[in-house]
DNA sequence: CTAAATGCAAACTATTTGCAACGAT
DNA sequence: ATCGTTGCAAATAGTTTGCATTTAG
């Protein structure tokens, strides 16, 4: 674990904002001014592999990083682009159940507004 | 509507392949060799937004275009991408339940291994 | 006639990669 | 000394856009 894996793994496991590989890049450079951009894909790739870190596929916009809790799946705002985390258990039957397929993986993205835009 | 408009149309509603961008500006161009790949784009929008066309977004991998039929989603094979419709019916109520929220969109992407690569 | 749409090419965004230099064991 | 990792810059994939020209209504 090199330096720079270790500042790209803090950084996300000190966020709640589910952030992109850019807003990682951006904050890593506080920390290590020299770190460059290829270095924090090339670590984030790592990390999603072995499982330090969970990838979210966001359609049409960059991908974001989150420290891999308890199995959840994520609410984004139609509006700002805001990532909240929600449980849902039990999907994975059901799919199975209504497809009649044996699924071995499912990404979900849920669309809402959130309470700040839904109040704008 | 255009002849590059109803040309792309008409590819994607006589196709069972769901097709990418790409696909379609290549087998638009059989019709028309002058066709641009920015028509192609620019024309997909179009037709998504007015309801005509629907829009697979496919993790980190181009989006692929469908017919409207009545709502189902796509498996994709984990193995070769391709792309198979299943019905679910019923998952909305599901996932507002769930999440407790009031979703107004989702978008699932469903892996497998299709038959043909199972048999490899 | 004129607003919308086209072809072309350049631009853009998110991400990946080749390569020489670096660093930890 | 070695092998993985880095910084840098160039490359890539998918898609979007500016602009002068063409076309549909």
């Amino acid at each position: 674990m090199t330096k720079q894996r270790k500042i790209i793994k803090d950084i996300i496991y000190a966020s709640y904002k589910h952030p992109t590989a850019e807003e990682i890049f951006e904050l890593a450079k506080k920390k290590m001014p020299s770190i460059a951009v290829g270095t924090v894909y090339r670590n984030l790739t790592l990390l999603v592999e072995s499982g330090e870190v969970r990838k979210i596929d966001v359609p049409n916009a960059p991908s974001r990083y989150d420290r891999p809790q308890i199995p959840h799946e994520h609410l984004i705002c139609k509006n700002c682009g805001v990532v909240k985390d929600v449980m849902i258990d039990g999907l994975m039957p059901i799919l199975k159940e209504k497809t009649g397929e044996d699924i071995v993986e499912y990404k979900l993205a849920l669309y809402y507004v959130c309470d700040k835009c839904k109040n704008l």
